[in-house]
This record gives structure tokens, C-alpha cells and sequence, in this order.
DNA sequence: ATGGGTGCAAAGTGTTTGCAAGTAT
DNA sequence: ATACTTGCAAACACTTTGCACCCAT
């Protein structure tokens, strides 16, 4: 046997999936410890990596910190420059670049990740008003 | 004033230039203390961080450890996931989803990093022979 | 029973920063 | 002369890990 489910990674796992935000590990370490006081930043980055890994949850790198998505499909993200916010972007993930990019670099390519940066409507306003 | 040319800003700068294969700021380091073996990281990273901000490189987020790129036109990345490896990516910059995604969002989009993910010939050849 | 998992704290990595001294303008 | 820069080392932020004990299978 290789994989166990413990108390633990079931607590992180229903932290993720019960967050629309893209949390940051130390996010969900914060949500997990409300359910159990004693579970380690330790367990929840090794159960995030866990997660991330078997395809149970999706992992975002973005500046700062990588942030845990409950969606499975691929798509594409938004990072806020301005307070850190990550959105899901409204662009469809384009599969064709993972062949044309294989084909004309002899990678074998797994995936690609796209971010947007930029400011969210809120950090815009607040920079405009000077 | 805002910037000034000192002798180690214009070695950092010369070492990211003579080179192809985006190197690390720990790259760039030991490249400088060549030429000058009193030039401390801190210097490296101010530098490089300030080159970036004024345009005159480019920074380039990947797993790791950041890289720096000579090239200032906007353009894709391939990451080995086996030896880090970068390179350029053979498809053009999309500039129309940074304005399909900014009038979606509401968001002032700057600009959208890609990289993909994969294997070098190398390291795909290396894992084949298992 | 057995080997993956946990809690804890220490150790890593990569990068930034406070400070006093140096230097480009 | 002024204020940006530097060198040094300490501090940071995020993440991983060694170890002894624990528990799901």
C-alpha cells in the first residue's frame, strides 16, 4: 500500500475543496487548524503535496506562495500585483501549444501555466485615486 | 536622480547579456566574481532587481529559483522538470488575451506569463532507459 | 506487524534588508 | 554635498526534513 487516509489529510483536503480562493498553504493551515488544533504546518504541506501529486487538487505557482485550486481541469489564472488575489482566467487552456511546443522543441511536454498579471478592479481604483 | 551607472551594475548587467541560457541570480553571481570577487549577492540581487524593473532585462519565474533573460520582447518559456533547464518556447506572445481577459475581468491586465512544463530530450531519454 | 503518516523543531533555499561606509552625479 | 549604492551579515518567507512515536491497513 502506498497511500492511507488519514484523519489528517482528509481534514486538508476538505479545507481546499470547501475554498473558491486559491488558498496558500499557510491559508489552509490556518482553516485546518479550527478542525483539529494539532495538526503541523508540516502534515499540511506534506498532504498538500500529496494531494497535488495523485491529481486530487491543483496547484498554482504564483509569486509569494503557491496557492491549492479545487478545480481538476486545466485553465489559466489572474495574480493580482497589487493585493495577491487569484482568480481563474476566462481563457481556454490551449492544448495545441503543448504539440506544436513538443513537436518543435523535441520536449516532452506535460503541461503548460499561464498567469495573468495585472490589478484587480478594486487595487486599480485605490492606485488611480493616487 | 534615480539611477546611477556603478561599476557593478554595468558587470551585472554585461554578465546577463553574454549569456543564452537564463541564468539564476546565483548564476549571475559567480559569473560577476570573476571580474570582481568583492561583489556581494545582496548587490547581484539589488541589481538584477532593478534592471528588471527599468526594462533593460527580463525576469523570467520558474520552479526554484528565478531566472534572467537578455531578450526584452515578450516570449514563452519550456522548464525541464528533470535538470531545470529553460528555454525559449517557439510560439508567439498572445497579445489578444491579455485584452480578452482584461475586459472580462475588470482587471488592468500587464502582461500573462507562460511556461511549460516537461522533459528535455536529455532527461526524456535519460528516464526512458528506466 | 509494518511501513506510511504525524508532530515538533530544526534546517534549507532563495531573496531581501538594516546599517555604516563608499561613490556617482 | 547629496542621496543612491555597496558589502556584510542578519533576517525573512516559504517549504522541506530528520527523528521518534503513532496508527491505518
Amino acid at each position: 500500500m502506498s497511500t492511507r487516509n488519514t484523519k489528517q489529510r482528509q481534514i486538508v483536503l476538505d479545507a481546499v475543496k470547501s475554498r473558491r480562493d486559491h488558498p496558500s498553504a499557510d491559508d489552509i493551515y490556518l482553516d485546518v487548524r479550527q478542525k483539529d488544533n494539532r495538526i503541523s504546518r508540516g502534515t499540511v504541506y506534506r498532504n498538500l503535496n500529496h494531494l497535488a501529486e495523485s491529481g486530487e487538487i491543483t496547484h498554482v505557482r504564483v509569486p509569494s506562495a503557491d496557492r491549492y485550486d479545487l478545480r481538476l481541469d486545466r485553465h489559466y489564472h489572474l495574480f493580482c500585483v497589487g493585493c495577491g488575489m487569484v482568480v481563474d482566467a476566462p481563457v481556454p487552456y490551449q492544448e495545441s501549444y503543448d504539440e506544436t511546443v513538443a513537436a518543435e522543441t523535441g520536449f516532452q511536454i506535460q503541461r503548460h501555466r499561464t498567469v495573468f498579471e495585472g490589478l484587480c478592479p478594486r487595487c486599480r481604483a485605490a492606485a488611480g485615486e493616487h
